[in-house]
RNA sequence: GCGGACGUGGCGGAACGGUAGACGCUGGGGACUUAAAAUCCUCUUCCCGUAAGGGAGUGCGGGUUCAAAUCCCGCCGUCCGCACCA
């Protein structure tokens, strides 16, 4: 037997062996409690990052955790494969994108198997393969019958040049980020998902995800963005075209008699009909929609406006007329497009109104007292008192606002209403590589669904990238089609679906893999919901939305019986790296450069290298670190042992040399202490007293999910293990020890766990049992402090009570010379813990 | 602008309101070795002191408490999300 752990050699055997026996094969007929792990797929890039083995190392020890605790553990992993880099590959390099991405997974598939992930590989699946997106079409039709999809004209980014539509995050300082071409808005007829039905909901059911991390469920809610307010008519005054009354919302109606101006947005039927007949409204028109609409580009746009002519009556005062404006920062899709414009409390209008001469009117006070005065060089936004303001004089600006709801209700020109930022789903892609939307146009027919028999609709392979734009729309034999109502001729639909709709409902398809229709509702909630979700911040709005809203509508459609798809969720910090400049500016990667005393050299030239902030490890900065050549060095568990020691796994984790040698030594260390413990007599009462202190505490870190402490702890039991005599309690420790580390560190353990003499394999040995009375010593260290400072501490049996502990406390020498001779007025004793004497 | 999180040794970080700095990394000293690697022992918050001991200390300023890194108030800083949302 080797005195070193041959990392290599075991790695390799045992992933054989766990193969062998189908170890991590998810049994939906097991009668075992059911416990579904998940972490968030990866798209197939090529390679995998120390962002993909920090993840699913975290998934993994709740996995062999919950299997060791008797559990039936679903733990799948597949391939999120549809995307734009396999097309820019092909445009690149005259690859197929199918090609390429199936050639990325097979090489990432290599190395995630390399990590020894307790993953049923039998439930395997690529988002790019018909047999998974042919149900994705099933349940996008499902939606179509059922009223949540709808297609409508909406403005996209357009590159002119690669002639498609792209993201906002592609569009850079108004260009596209491949072509460089100005990017044009156009409108284009899209396809959506009705998710705003679900607004509600969903932000109702963010109040039963307790084991979400509080901020995702706050950014979930920002993003629905509920308010509450009244809506209501303006009566255009002698209104000409027809225009007879502007709708507007408001959630102050409590500074109703603060208006000074109506302002619409440049889309608003108003501002159209007054361009039509009006050369400067429609240049002023045609100037707000030129702008762009990145985020510096708004927080520095001025307010401009343009006065139509038109005129508004007061709905409380029929003699009060208020003028309307086109204004550049009035959206056309928040509210109703259009709104009145309170100076005296709101930032933006009392802008727009010192520029154009508005009355900017106090109709909020702290107190009546406060009337008369006038408003300063900022607009008062908070709630107070209203004044100046009729009848609502005096009422708060709660009351106030539920008195305005009132009378708009009563009077019939306006009433109480709810808004939601929240926007419906557009999922049109114009797009070759992703799951094609079933359906076909035809000009007398309109949209009709593919029928089911045809499903799945298949991208055709024979495409070609050399032209712009998107292949399926110039592929005559795959485009042209019969209508499947009329018969007649008619096209198919060549947009492709968002790939957030494929990871909409992938965790589905891995609980329940049917060939004949998306999944088994029996078998899919035996394992959902997903008790442990893992996956990184960023998705923290769309992707878990979505997938939250697919749930509820198939809920709707009766298809599944849960609306919370994700019980648990968390969000692991990024893998970073010490980022390195050269003299000329250009990024290092950490393997050209090298320690020059306190500072950074360049290895090939000599010259000196600046060190920059530690970074999210990403190609740009070049501050990665590939996992293949660690893996190579360390092998599998110390690599998964670094990436839970040390930071918090919420908080960003600092890759480093000496940290994954640090994991090293550990696993060199404990295969020393199971080579060389032998079987022994006698039992030594410390020892055991630790062992189930840890046995507890590593069971309480990984339930809490805080497995830097889970390390912590078995680093101090190691120790104690290796200072003590041997016993009966230290052979039995060092086989406690290694059952602990089995999730985190497996290939390890299966090894000691073998040399040990154990019978099976570890991965189906049981967690270990602690005994309570265990727990706790007899002896307690008590500390004593005088006015709350530590002057000493006093070994005392546990349980003493509290005159005896006084007494104790009184008798230190320590004690008596900072009392030097004055009374006590009052002893605090927190029994087996501590006395306080304050004199 | 709005919302949120976080500020603790040289570094990553521990600490039910009750002994601040567990554990790891780095660094110093030592053992083993012809030597190195590996391993083991030991020290490592700062200041005064040979030591015993004493003092200070969890971003800054206040407060509550017998007792505050922890709770409250006000600043400062860093990071994240949203952002002309009426």
């Amino acid at each position: 037997m080797s005195s070193r752990f041959d990392a290599a050699d075991a790695d390799r055997r045992w992933q054989a062996r766990w193969e062998e026996a189908r170890s991590f094969r998810a049994d939906s007929s097991s009668s075992k409690p059911k416990t579904y792990v998940l972490e968030m797929f990866p798209y197939p890039s090529g390679r995998i990052h120390m962002g993909h083995v920090r993840n699913y190392t975290m998934g993994d020890v709740i996995a062999r955790y919950r299997r060791m605790q008797g559990h039936e553990v679903l733990h799948p992993m597949g391939w999120d494969a549809f995307g734009m880099p396999a097309e820019n590959a092909a445009m690149e390099r005259g690859v197929h994108p199918g090609e390429w991405t199936w050639a990325n997974i097979r090489s990432m598939r290599e190395q995630l198997k390399r990590l020894g992930f307790a993953l049923d590989w039998e439930r395997e699946f690529a988002t790019c393969d018909p047999a998974y997106y042919g149900h994705e079409q099933a349940l996008f039709l499902d939606l179509f019958e059922a009223g949540l999809v709808y297609r409508r004209e909406s403005e996209v980014n357009w590159d002119p040049v690669d002639m498609t539509v792209l993201a906002n995050e592609q569009v850079i300082d108004g260009k596209g980020w491949r072509s460089g071409a100005v990017v044009e808005r156009r409108k284009l007829a899209q396809w959506f998902l009705r998710i705003t039905e679900f607004g509600e909901d969903l932000l109702e059911g963010l109040g039963s995800l307790e084991d979400w991390p509080e901020k995702v469920r706050l950014m979930q809610e920002n993003w629905i963005g509920k308010s509450r307010g009244l809506q209501f008519r303006f009566r255009v005054a002698e209104a000409p075209d027809g225009i007879e009354a502007v709708e507007v919302f408001t959630t102050r109606p409590d500074t109703i008699f603060g208006s000074s101006f109506v302002a619409v947005a440049a889309d608003h039927p108003i501002a159209q009909a007054t361009a039509a007949s009006n050369e400067k409204a429609a240049e002023f028109v045609a100037e707000c929609k030129a702008g762009g609409t990145s985020a510096a580009e708004l927080e520095t746009a001025e307010k401009k406006g343009f006065r139509t002519g038109l005129e508004v009556v007061h709905p409380l005062d029929s003699s009060w007329r208020l003028p309307v404006y086109i204004a550049n920062f009035v959206l056309m899709d928040y509210g109703t497009g259009a709104l009145f414009g309170v100076p005296g409390h709101d930032q933006r209008d009392y802008e727009f109104a010192t520029k154009y001469g508005l009355p900017i009117k106090r109709v909020v006070a702290q107190s009546a007292d406060a009337a008369s005065e006038p408003i300063g060089s900022e607009a008062e936004t908070a709630p107070a008192i209203a004044v100046n303001s009729a009848f609502l004089d005096g009422l708060t600006s709660d009351e106030a606002a539920a008195e305005v709801i009132r009378r708009a209700e009563a009077a019939g020109w306006g009433k109480g209403t709810i808004q939601y930022r929240l926007r419906d789903w557009g999922v049109s892609r114009q797009r070759y590589w992703g799951t094609p939307i079933p359906i076909i146009h035809c000009p007398t027919c309109g949209a009709v669904p593919v029928g089911r028999e045809q499903l799945p609709v298949v991208l055709p392979d024979d495409i070609e990238f050399d032209k712009p734009g998107n292949p399926l729309d110039r592929h005559r034999t795959w485009k042209d089609v019969e209508c499947p109502r009329c018969g007649g001729a008619a096209t198919r639909e060549t947009d492709t679906l968002d790939t957030f709709v494929d990871s909409s409902w992938y965790f589905i398809r891995f609980a329940s893999q049917p060939s004949d229709q998306p999944f088994d509702r029996t078998e899919a909630e035996k394992w959902l919901p997903v008790a442990q979700y893992i996956g990184g911040v960023e998705h923290a709005i769309l992707h878990l939305l979505y997938a939250r809203f697919w749930t509820r509508a198939l809920r709707k459609l009766g298809e599944i019986g849960i609306d919370e798809p994700f019980k648990g969720l968390f969000t692991q910090g990024m893998v970073t790296h010490e980022t390195y400049r050269a003299g000329d500016g250009s990024w290092l990667s950490p393997n050209e450069v090298t320690r020059n005393g306190d500072d950074w050299m360049h290895i090939e030239s000599g010259e000196p290298v600046t060190a920059g902030r530690v970074e999210k490890m990403s190609k740009s900065k070049r501050n990665t670190v590939d996992p293949e050549p660690i893996l190579d060095k360390y092998g599998a568990d110390a690599v998964r042992w670094f990436m839970l020691s040390d930071s918090p796994p919420e908080r960003d984790l600092e890759w480093s040399e000496s940290g994954i040698e640090g994991a090293s030594r550990f696993v060199q260390r404990v295969w020393r202490l199971a080579t060389g413990s032998k079987a022994a007599s006698g039992e030594d009462l410390d020892l055991k007293r630790k062992l189930h202190r840890t046995v507890s505490a590593v069971g309480e870190a990984i339930e809490a999910l805080q497995f830097n402490k889970a390390v912590a702890q078995l680093y101090e039991l190691t120790t104690a293990i290796e200072k003590a005599k041997p016993s009966g309690t230290r052979h039995e420790a060092v086989r406690t020890l290694i059952l602990l580390a089995a999730p985190a560190a497996p290939h390890l353990a299966e090894e000691a766990w073998a040399a040990l003499g154990s019978s099976g394999m570890i991965t189906d040995a049981q967690w270990p049992a602690y005994d309570p009375a265990l727990l706790v010593d007899d002896e307690v260290t008590l500390a004593v402090q005088v006015n709350g400072k530590l002057r000493d501490t006093l070994s005392a049996p546990r349980g003493l009570d509290r005159a005896a502990a006084e007494a104790l406390a009184l008798a230190s020498e320590k004690v008596q010379r900072q009392l030097n001779g004055v009374s006590p007025r009052k002893v605090i004793v927190v029994p087996d813990r501590l006395v306080n004497i304050v004199a």
